[in-house]
DNA sequence: AATGAATGAGGTTTCATTCAT
DNA sequence: GATGAATGAAACCTCATTCAT
């Protein structure tokens, strides 16, 4: 029998306040948000932020470990077919743009993280753990190296930020860029004009 | 009886508050600073950030004016060299990378106004003008076309954003590439390698 | 199903409530504890002390009188010796200088009493009953009298007061008297200096 | 010509601030009031507190030090007039029940502060400064020590005890006296008695 | 008997701003 | 121009207590 009550509901209000958590500090950042606002969001009474999360700065870390958390799923891409390297490099900037776009409140929360020079990361360094990308990255550039398709060079670490971190600025910098480039990054075409020509520059560069 | 103090100036007043507003301000965020932590920096009695300034929103305004105005010395950097297209972009990279390097306070301030969604540069839209770099990248890209040197699909402000973004980049998410990508771009040593490994992709992707 | 869960019996958590309430109650006082302190030493759920003692006053009481209670083990002792006046006496005042040096809870617990100005006590006025030493004190005074070991006008009250009064002292103000006098009463070597040296000059006044 | 307004008045808000954090501290204890309790017995806006005190522990520690200053006054109480033994113990005696009578809020803020084991007054050991009638019974001592008048074995500082002690404890513990004695020492002439015996059974303890 | 979720009021402290001098 | 006192609202957090299970 279901239970269809709505009060006492542990694992809803749980929820609810990360739930609230992710949207208003990621939009927010920690000093704009305030656990009055979390919990008006979350429709729970604020005490109930304190029973499951024991202060704003545990929510806080909470919320990070949840957004952060999803980074897992561009692990489990399985992207192993034996692809040529331009189709692998191809994909992983896909999947890297692709993840960003579905995922405004990750680029979001590791923004504010770098502003604040990264204390909670710093404090809780298991929130944020190495890319998942990079073990296939070092795949792809060892077999390239070997097909001579790539200088013996390349660091894969220094080209994985090469790639994410073109994929990162589309959108961590869409508002700023309106008004100094005079381009709306918002708007999808305008996004994916870039996106491709980001792509083949990138390529080019990188396979000889 | 005559008042024999005279130990501030009024312009003195003004700079100091403007000065602990630009490293606060870039620091901690709009709302991580307070106006008190602001006046105890100046040194300066907390009446005079209302009288000079207004309001803390106004100060803010003015503190990004003033951080944002430092990106017109890129303008009058290197205009009229009658360099090679190769070269030509090099020096545009070169002084991105190095005015950023010279401006963390720069790359702060746009972060943050980017997390806030643009809401006080919407605002306030002279704050931060079309880049000055712009114009010249038109030049450099249409002289290259024309010497057949990069294709004709290319857009000077979709070149500018890649080139500006990766500069950018480096600075921007230097605490989270530490856990990310194991790169601690806080090192110089670390941080000269990737923007050499940068510079050569993106000169090779872009001149055929 | 069956409920295979024996942990707790019901006289075990009162008994870890109480005892838990005596110790912080008797150390920070009643304002200085919260219901969460208390449960969390006594390792049982909150719910509990209210199914047990009602509120966190009816706790407290039940604290003052366990506490207070121990008081009557001064009845008992040494009732019955045909002493001369003289070690009569001594008798008294060891038994009160043992008794609060092996019950600092109850010092404590006195002492926030009479800074509450009685409240509690005024309330429940069963909680701590007339000393049971007085009757013996008495009689002990009566007899010195009529042996004309002492003045006729001696009230064996105010005797009293001035022997529970010296021990008590040595033990509540512990701490100020390291600032104010410079003896440390902490030390056992010090406390009982102070203790015979007291001892001495009661006795000596009090018999002619 | 005076100012006759009752606003803007920085040395009223400060006094009355103290006047009621003196008051309520030492009716309640530190845990027992609370910051609104008293700004409004003090009458002004809450910030003020802060303003002035920086914080609940800040005016605490300046009630402490205006209170305990008081003792100051037994220092200057000339007493040095070159009287007999007697006569000056008489007068350390009824100086200490004097300014204890007079001074109830001395008696609590040191019950207070004993019961939280000294805990404001070792973080602040200036508060309470040695008793400033110890050098003075020092001097009694050796007098009466050359005179013959006192055994050579009296320490002026447990001398000290013992007698501010007796005095201490009538007020300290008045309310408990009167339930557990039967002497309700808040009475005036009851009071009166204790103190006139306690006075003769110490002064015949003391002197031979 | 026992658990832990839930509550509203109140705790100390800080906020941006204005007023009186 | 400059000072520091004054303010009410709101910040984060804790309180004793009750409810649903």
């Amino acid at each position: 029998m279901v239970n269809l009550k709505v009060k006492r509901n542990p694992q809803k209000t749980r929820a609810d306040l990360l739930q609230a958590g992710v949207e208003l500090f990621s939009e927010c950042g920690y000093d704009g948000v305030s656990v009055d606002q979390i919990v008006a969001a979350a429709g729970v009474n604020k005490r109930m932020l304190y029973h499951y999360y024991g202060s704003k700065d545990g929510l806080y870390v909470e919320v990070l470990r949840t957004v952060f958390g999803r980074l897992e799923v561009l692990e489990s891409e399985t992207l192993d077919h034996p692809a040529g390297t331009e189709e692998a490099l191809r994909n992983v900037l896909a999947s890297y743009f692709g993840f960003l776009q579905e995922q405004p409140q990750f680029v979001s929360l590791l923004m504010w993280e770098n502003l604040n020079r990264g204390k909670f990361l710093d404090a809780h360094p298991d929130l944020l753990s190495k890319s998942p990308v990079l073990q296939r990255l070092r795949k792809i550039v060892e077999r390239a190296k070997q097909a001579g398709e790539m200088a013996q060079t390349v660091d894969a670490r220094h080209l994985l930020v090469v790639l994410y971190g073109m994929c990162f600025f589309y959108h961590s910098n869409r508002f700023t860029l309106k008004h100094t480039v005079g381009l709306n990054f918002m708007k999808q075409s305008v996004f994916n004009e870039g996106m491709r020509f980001t792509q083949e520059v990138l390529l080019r560069g990188l396979l000889q």
